[in-house]
DNA sequence: TCAATCAGGCACCTTGAGGTAACCAGGTAT
DNA sequence: ATACCTGGTTACCTCAAGGTGCCTGATTGA
């Protein structure tokens, strides 16, 4: 049960996998792998799948997912220019993880909401 | 292999595992759950585990874990009060998912820095 | 000809996360 | 008496994520 090899016994502020970890848990990085994992699609393609991103936030995000070696941006010269963005090798074994934290929400949302109801009560009563 | 029941294939606006990881993907949770993950801790044991972090992020973050139901607050009454901090059963089934996050970012912290520094190159030779 | 799609770029702005530092009450060691 | 520990709160500030809107250049269908 114990996840913590950082440093022996703490958090380092130096710690690599900090900084790793502010680059995947963005806000649509983990919806935009579940959209590709079917296969590659097109940039207008994943932005349908995903309701409410900009054309900025999309294009920034997929730009450090490549960057990252998650997903790999292929352009196709075809009449008008076409550009497919696929997962990696590397981005499919992220895919397992982010799967684990997915099902983790769905499943515990229930609970966690009645957390946060008992919560406020809690305090309103404290008032 | 398929992730997205949120909807049936896109991921809508208010999918409600969005907020939910908004609330647990931040810059300190997923350390403080380390560190607990050993047995309850104290206020300050806790802070001296976590390098870096302020007395202020650290209450804001036990508070939001705390509303979530993922951790508990005791209060024991001894000669200068002290605080308990300790994961709740709901908060231990949250480890897991947060460890094989941890150990992917642990294992794949190479390859993506070797893919940071081929689009890096990339990018100066386009330029 | 006009409109629309595709794949973005760019400038501006808001919001909020998180840091800094001061302050607090109560206890306690010197 | 005074200075420090414990577990906070509060006000203030900064910085970056992310949103909005406008621009592009090429192509293609009505």
């Amino acid at each position: 049960m114990e996840m913590k090899e950082c440093s022996i016994k703490e958090f380092r502020q130096d710690c690599p996998c900090r900084g790793l970890f502010d680059q995947i848990a963005d806000k649509w990085s983990m919806m935009i792998l579940a959209v590709l994992a079917d296969g590659p699609l097109r940039f207008n393609a994943i932005k349908r799948g995903l309701e409410g991103i900009t054309q900025k936030a999309l294009t920034q995000t997929l730009r450090k997912l490549e960057r990252n070696g998650i997903v790999a941006r292929n352009v196709i010269a075809t009449s008008p220019v076409a550009v497919e963005y696929e997962i990696t090798p590397l981005g499919r074994t992220l895919i397992g993880p982010f799967k684990a934290l997915y099902y983790w929400t769905k499943e515990n949302m229930p609970e966690v909401e009645a957390a946060r109801a008992a919560f406020d009560k809690r305090m309103e009563e404290t008032v």
